[in-house]
DNA sequence: CGACTGTTTCGATCGCGATCGTACTATGGG
DNA sequence: CCCATAGTACGATCGCGATCGAAACAGTCG
């Protein structure tokens, strides 16, 4: 039955009322959960699991997707087997304005003089 | 004597550029790193160690300023017994714009809300 | 010099988070 | 119906950082 392109299979994810700026921060701390956020943000649509370029097993990266999801960083949806991520850039940015953007933006900075 | 207002006991800082977003963000996951940067800011000027009010013993106060020196939040100098700290605001914002502050404002953001 | 205050050093403890491999579950296609 | 694919759960390991108390150290003042 080609019908289920978005599956019940539910996610539970914070209201951003309930995030705490340490949940936040120990969510970005971690170099891998920045790589997996940069990438996230330079594909500019969302991902799924699977595609992300990371030095870690599989059942790592899921962890870490955990964290940052438990941390309001990603919002994930199943499609079928496959689970998506999207960056929860808009409400971050009401929540914790410029916060999210100035990692991400020294991310890169940092990243383009590592290529240097 | 009293001449020595700025005592010679050198204390070591990374330049700006030596800076690495991840030493920065170690530094402000901490939430007792967090207390003594907001502190600091709030105080509006320098201040010496003994002065910070935090859940903590003073030898573990001193390991959190070193962590923060070296990552290049603070700088530090002697003032006969006492050491003095500041914010390396200006150079933060030049390396990491929009980082330090943001986190601030965070920070702050937070503790009006739960004084509520 | 000697007491006093402010800060540091040291060594030990202790808990938590990153990591992995393997076994397991859920979907969708033949 | 069964297999392949995508991701997850579990349990174990392992290293690192936060913490402390006690002892050491540096100026300062009398």
């Amino acid at each position: 039955m080609a019908r289920p392109r978005t599956t019940a299979r539910k996610v539970e994810h914070p209201e951003m009322s309930e995030i705490s700026l340490q949940q936040v921060l120990e969510a970005l701390v971690d170099p891998v959960r920045r790589m997996v956020v940069s990438q996230l943000t330079r594909a500019g649509e969302d991902m799924s699991c699977g595609t992300f370029d990371a030095p870690v097993s599989l059942s790592t990266l899921t962890h870490h997707f955990n964290v940052l999801r438990e941390a309001g960083v990603i919002r994930q949806y199943y499609v079928g087997t496959t689970k998506m991520n999207t960056l929860r850039a808009v409400e971050m940015e009401a929540r914790f304005p410029g916060l999210l953007s100035a990692v991400l933006a020294a991310s890169a900075a940092e990243r383009k003089a590592d290529a240097r």
